[in-house]
RNA sequence: GGGCGGUUAACUCAGCGGGAGAGUGCUACCUUCACACGGUAGAAGUCGCUGGUUCAAUCCCAGCACCGCCUACCA
């Protein structure tokens, strides 16, 4: 047996790299479609194709790629399926960004070529993300690779869709919904971020009709009274009770609007009546459809006053309300103002003021799905782990509202539905039709939509695995063992990934989902580029290695807090792998004249007794939490042992009996730190895969 | 408005019915043949507040306070 001197201290960058080809080399990563031993699977949360590996990227799958390398080492056929997201809003406003440079829109381009730009992109600057993973040491089934528009992934994205209209899940309809006027698309209701604003709250008399007073209404968006089609009261304030079915003016437009009753209306607010512009608030759009009252759209879809806004027509809709107050004020309409705090929606993306409007969409239906989905948690086919979070999983079920689907973007999924121009049929179909099924005609035009993003990555844990194609893999890890992604994409993803999974494939994607928390600075605040306290995972890699990365990570990572980040904890970690580094200099050095014969007829004595009792309880809470996601305990773990009780003691006591002569106790000293030793490179290889890994080779 | 989580040593956090812990920091001593990215020893906390249950509570229950997050149609 031969042994290398180890150099003074573990070198990261060199052997990281080294090793990681090795890995590669030798098919490590690899899970077969068929194979003797059990499944154990994992679906990465597909990264953007934009991404750059941030903190959350780089907690999120170092905790995969601790359980898929414990599950694998325990002898699974073990399978981490990695891929892309293609990210329709944030892809499509990259490449727009880049246009702009040169002084040009999308619409210069026109769409084929746009895609076809986007494509490039992908090609060039897409995926970087794909290599940080690898140095975070991910260790993925590469050749498995999926993207959510693959050709296979795109089949999957319309046979989905196609089953869903043809069992009427899926309607087309107009509604109100969330429109970004910066990125000219609807976008769902959980792509809306609430942001505190201080503003003001406008109290406008609106004259009664027959010329007798007038009612007064509170609004926090003024220029929306453009588009008022009533007013509104409880049926029980003794204060309106006769004004109901009367008529008011409403001022600047001169139009007769009548007071309708209604008990959505909090008689103890403001004045107790209410301005309704069912084309410009989702609550009022509710309303105009109990009462039948007349919708309007004010706005197109810049955000800009249209025809129906009389003069304000061209004016953008904050410049239109300056505008309004003046002339309210002129005409005397306007009786108050007050400062008022109040919650206004943002475009998660751009930040830009969502602006409700009614437009034609795609929705899916989703209560059935849901039910099913509540289901299948509460008969735990699928458990959250921290099980906290079943509580709000239900909740979001129970109240749940029809998720639009249709996307008035370039990037993404066509909807897979065209109109013949002949008869007026529509036809939604799993392939592109040549021609009407119904008249013949061949003049069809395909909805000219895309769909939301989350739509398809709904599908991701069986579309990557060959759906709809009955491949093998499908049938060996469907469903997935296993789910590790952040709270935060809860309804996003998981909930959706749920109820796809229950609708296609009849069976839940996963079996247990572990929500980690987000990673905040050590001062608990939010990382973003605004506030400058990003710490770059790429930066702590190149300065302490991605061992003391990954084990900070893991050491930080309880059920249920955030994770505070500091590159001062990082060290701490990075002096933990020299420790190692040193111990195993000192038992390689002691180990070259081991010879396994003599060895094994070796009796222990009490310190080499005591070591294995201690590693057997370190082996069994190492196993235990990690069988229950407790990363920060199995890491604990294992640094007790091997700090205090492998190197503090065990080492310490043996170096007598090392130093002497070649006695039986100097044998069995020996073989214990030999086998105890290589126990520990194990239990460490999940966690700091890099270094355990090299001083493996030297061992053995 | 509803829900969830947090409040433990200077800092960051574990623990969660019978002993109050870790890392960092701090103090003193030690360059002894794995490691100063180290060793040994040590100081340091009425475990948010008020009640209750219990032989016993940091841990369970109730209420309160202050932080955070999620969710919601009070214009």
């Amino acid at each position: 047996m031969t042994r290398q001197e180890l150099s003074k201290a573990f070198e990261p960058a060199e052997a990281e790299k080294r090793i990681y080809d090795y890995w590669l080399k030798s098919n490590f990563f690899h899970a077969l479609d068929e194979s003797a031993k059990k499944p154990f699977s994992i679906v990465i949360p597909p990264p953007n194709v934009t991404g750059m590996l941030h903190m959350g990227h780089a907690l999120n799958n170092t905790l995969q790629d601790i359980i898929i390398r414990y599950k694998r080492m325990q002898g699974y056929n073990a399978l981490w399926m990695p891929g892309m997201d293609h990210a329709g809003i944030a892809t499509q406003n990259v490449v727009e960004q880049e246009l702009a440079k040169e002084g040009l829109t999308r619409h210069d381009l026109g769409r084929e070529k746009f895609i076809a730009r986007v494509w490039q992109w992908k090609e060039k600057y897409g995926g970087v993300i794909i290599n940080q993973l690898k140095r975070l040491g991910c260790s993925c089934d590469w050749q498995r690779e999926r993207f959510t528009m693959d050709e296979g992934l795109s089949q999957a994205v319309r046979e989905v869709f196609v089953k869903l209209y043809d069992d009427g899940l899926i309607y087309q309809g107009d509604y109100i919904v969330n429109w970004c006027p910066r990125c000219h698309t609807a976008i769902s209701d959980l792509e809306v971020e609430f942001l505190q604003e201080a503003s003001c709250l406008w109290h406008i008399g609106y004259p009664y009709a027959d010329g007798k007073g007038e009612i007064i209404v509170a609004t926090t968006r003024p220029e929306t009274m453009l588009g008022d089609t009533a007013v509104a009261v409880h049926p029980d304030d003794k204060r309106y009770k006769d004004k109901i079915g009367k008529f008011v003016i409403l001022p600047l437009v001169n139009k007769k609007i009548p007071i309708i009753a209604d008990e959505y209306v909090t008689m103890d607010f403001g004045s107790g009546a209410v301005k309704i512009t069912p084309g410009s608030d989702p609550n009022d759009f509710a309303m105009a459809q109990r009462h039948n009252l007349e919708i309007l759209n004010i706005m197109d879809g810049r955000g800009v006053i249209n025809e129906k806004g009389g003069t304000y027509k061209g004016q953008e809709r904050y410049e239109a309300r300056k505008n309004i107050i003046v002339d309210l004020e002129k005409g005397k309409y306007l009786i108050k103002t007050e400062p008022y705090s109040h919650n206004v929606g943002k475009c998660y993306r751009c930040k830009t003021d969502i602006e409700p409007m009614v437009s034609k969409q795609w929705f899916v239906k989703i209560q059935p799905l849901a039910k099913q989905a509540t289901k299948a948690v509460i008969e735990e086919k699928t458990k959250l782990v921290p099980k906290s979070w079943e509580a709000t999983y239900f909740e979001w079920m129970n109240n749940i509202r029809d998720w639009c689907i249709s996307r008035q973007l370039w990037w993404g999924h066509r909807i897979p539905v065209w109109y013949c121009d002949g008869c007026s049929e529509v036809i939604v179909a799993k392939t592109d039709p040549d021609k009407c099924p119904k008249c013949g005609d061949k003049s069809l035009k395909q909805d000219e939509d895309v769909l939301d993003t989350w739509f398809s990555s709904a599908l991701w844990p069986f579309s990557t695995l060959g759906w709809p194609k009955k491949t093998k893999a499908l049938q060996t890890f469907y469903p997935t063992s296993l789910l590790i992604t952040g709270f935060d994409i809860l309804f996003f993803w998981v909930a959706r990934m749920i109820m796809m999974g229950l609708y296609v494939m009849k069976d839940v994607p996963f079996k247990d989902v572990y929500l980690h928390a987000l990673v905040r600075d050590e001062k608990g605040e939010k990382m973003s580029k605004s506030s400058g306290n990003i710490i770059d995972p790429l930066v702590m890699i190149e300065k302490y290695g991605t061992d003391a990365f990954r084990f900070t990570l893991a050491a930080y990572t309880t059920q249920g807090r955030d994770v505070r980040m500091s590159p001062e904890r990082i060290e701490g970690y990075k002096f933990f792998v020299n420790k190692i580094w040193n111990a195993a200099k000192l038992v390689m050095a002691n180990l070259s004249d081991y010879d396994e014969e003599s060895a094994a007829k070796a009796k222990d004595a009490l310190p080499d007794k005591w070591i294995k009792s201690r590693l057997s309880l370190a082996i069994g809470a190492v196993n235990q939490n990690l069988e229950e996601y407790r990363f920060n305990e199995a890491a604990a773990a294992i640094y007790r042992f091997v700090w205090h009780e492998f190197c503090d003691w065990y080492l310490e006591l043996i170096k007598p009996a090392l130093y002497g002569k070649k006695t039986a106790l100097r044998v069995a000293a020996q073989k214990t730190m030999h086998d105890v030793f290589k126990t520990v490179l194990q239990l460490l290889h999940p966690f700091m895969p890099f270094v355990s890994e090299e001083l493996w080779q030297a061992l053995t």
